[in-house]
DNA sequence: GATGAATGAGCTTTCATTCAT
DNA sequence: GATGAATGAAAGCTCATTCAT
């Protein structure tokens, strides 16, 4: 079990930063290895290999995000109060760690195939989780019955991973509680069940059933 | 004028394949050619660079997608009906060139710096063209005036983006319509203005401003 | 006989420019055909190959260098004066032609087994031409019988060549007669045979043979 | 430090050997490290790159060579003995190393704006000693005053590297010794101030100023 | 535990040359 | 006579990985 770092975490903390510059493919080892202070042969005496380390460093990630997650869920009864802490704990949780927006979307996210098994991780984790309480949710009908939660989980994270890397990349004029104010006001109206809505399963705008028009 | 393709366009559609499925920089020219049936040299003669075949690559699909919602915006005059349009049209340019939608995500959205220019174009055509609607929609009052618009349109496009892209790699049961109607059912519903929002400017559920609390 | 131009010289201007401010191996068919105004096909329409026009240009240039010193030769009938009179237009033919100068020097001699028949043209050409006067010297009296006269044909034409490459390159502030002053003051007083070396046959410096002493 | 050669030196020596047998542009990196026994790679991890390697080979031999010269003329007082030490050197050093003495020439000296740093060094490390030279000699009154000393150093530098390169590529009847003689005889000949001459500063024969009449 | 010299497969790119038009 | 699209061999260089120390 090579996977384990030595003393403290140099080699970790300095892959985290490089590999979310340059991506996994423009990141060599040579500079991990010199940004962690340490000598190219150190880097594999710890990690089987560049994959290796690159997955540690996303199951870390994904982990981390997934304890967030849950433990703001833990904190709350209510499936509203949970879906609002969740949004705000996913949009910190990335403002916080600009390493890891980049890499999740661009290197685990977009690449489905390379990594299978960290997207699966995603998808079971903090997805699952959002999942779960869009369910419950429906279930205490204060969620809309006609939305398919699984869609919706996932264009929540999509939505909130997007917004925050542009965010993070284009800090333009507006302020961080503005970005998350927009993205719960968005999703929590849009997914909530409103009272006149209990007893119609239609919805709002009667659009028709999108019989994939559009074309190039 | 090298830039144009040849003839038909073989060498750009192999490359639109072979990028999207191996990345920018695990995509070798190699494999290009031999997709497209041509000598490597034939690549280098048609495109400065690798990187200039995958530029002109990216920017084409910009083009198109922005193409496709200016159409589909063109022929509606109301605010709602053109999201719903724009939504149904932005999922199903992606579904139909998955390719395009994997490189749009992982290799140009998710690293910033190294693709700037299209970054840029990105933003300032098809976001900018969903950032619009919604602003006339604020104006003409049908659009909530709390949400930001920059971030609402960067958050639909990610949401869209990445919701397309777990249906392609991962399409479970649910069928494309259920998909796109979902999708348009949290957004529209989440930005539109019901009657009863006109007098009061406070959001329905009243958060507070989000205080940065969650970390790692 | 591909070898010969098309109307004027277009493609042969061309390249003695690109050659000689490049070297051989890295000039470009293409940039000589963009310089000449040519299509890439054209000069292999009037050139056998790459090398084919460089040995054109080279064989050219000898002729001509050769003329130009025949021409000063037969003009005139004592040794002494043809030997000033070569140097004069040994060193004017380089300064006018500072391209030839740069190819023979850096392509042709230094390289030898490359361009072999050519610097055994320039060896049966120019420099035979030299060592004809200083034979008839010799044979006269006017210049001394203790110099090889292989060699110091061929010190002369390096003497002049490298100078005159060095002239062109960092032309300081010594001026063009100059130059030419002091190589014919070395050259013609180092050749020469004075009055009073007539009887003996000894050097004047009484140097010892050289015995092969020097290491690194 | 990463421009130190590695144990002895086989990279080195090896490329001295191809480069100078083919030319910079004609070496491949892949013949030196065949002819070095090592690996291609192990080249790149040596220097920086292939003109790395060659920059230093050059500058290796430039140095070695001031050395021999600057050496021969510790060794003496008087500037005539000086003068003849310093050709004997010179052409012994390029006899024994005829390697250098074809890469000086042909890529170095023939090309001068690739590799001007190198060209700069020549002329101000050995160059720059014979020039010394004639300067306390026409100080000390034992050289001729009316030759210019820049001209006449590059002069004596360059008829002893091509009459070297000369003899060594087409080594013909003549010795070693006699060409050297040759030389000397010439060279000191030429720039030495006879007694009769003291009194005069004008050549020995009135040449006109060289007006520059010899075109093609 | 840690190192870093050595490796070689694999990559992007260039360019002399050909040939159908 | 001229053209220029197409070719493919060959080059410089990178870098993940190994292994003797």
């Amino acid at each position: 079990m090579k996977a384990a770092p030595r003393r403290g975490l140099p080699i970790f903390e300095a892959a985290v930063q490089v590999f979310s510059e340059k991506g996994f493919a423009n990141t060599s080892i040579d500079e991990v290895a010199q940004r962690a202070g340490v000598a190219k042969g150190t880097i594999y005496y710890n990690y089987r290999s560049k994959k290796g380390l690159f997955v540690a460093l996303i199951e870390e990630g994904i982990e981390r995000l997934e304890k967030v997650i849950n433990r703001e869920l833990a904190r709350r009864d209510e499936v509203i109060a949970q879906l609002q802490a969740v949004i705000t704990a996913h949009f910190s949780f990335f403002d916080e760690h600009r390493d890891y927006c980049r890499l999740l979307l661009s290197e685990v996210w977009g690449l489905g195939h390379r990594w299978e098994k960290q997207v699966e991780r995603l998808r079971t984790g903090p997805i699952r989780a959002i999942r779960n309480v869009l369910e419950r949710g429906q279930a205490a009908g204060v969620i809309r019955r006609d939305i398919e939660v699984e869609s919706a989980a996932v264009a929540l994270f999509g939505a909130v991973a997007v917004t925050a890397l542009n965010w993070v990349l284009f800090q333009g004029r507006s302020r961080f509680d503005e970005v998350a104010h927009t993205l719960k006001g968005i999703f929590l109206r849009g997914c909530q069940a409103h009272a006149a809505d209990k007893d119609r399963e239609t919805p709002v705008n009667g659009w028709e059933p999108a019989a994939r028009p559009v074309g190039v």
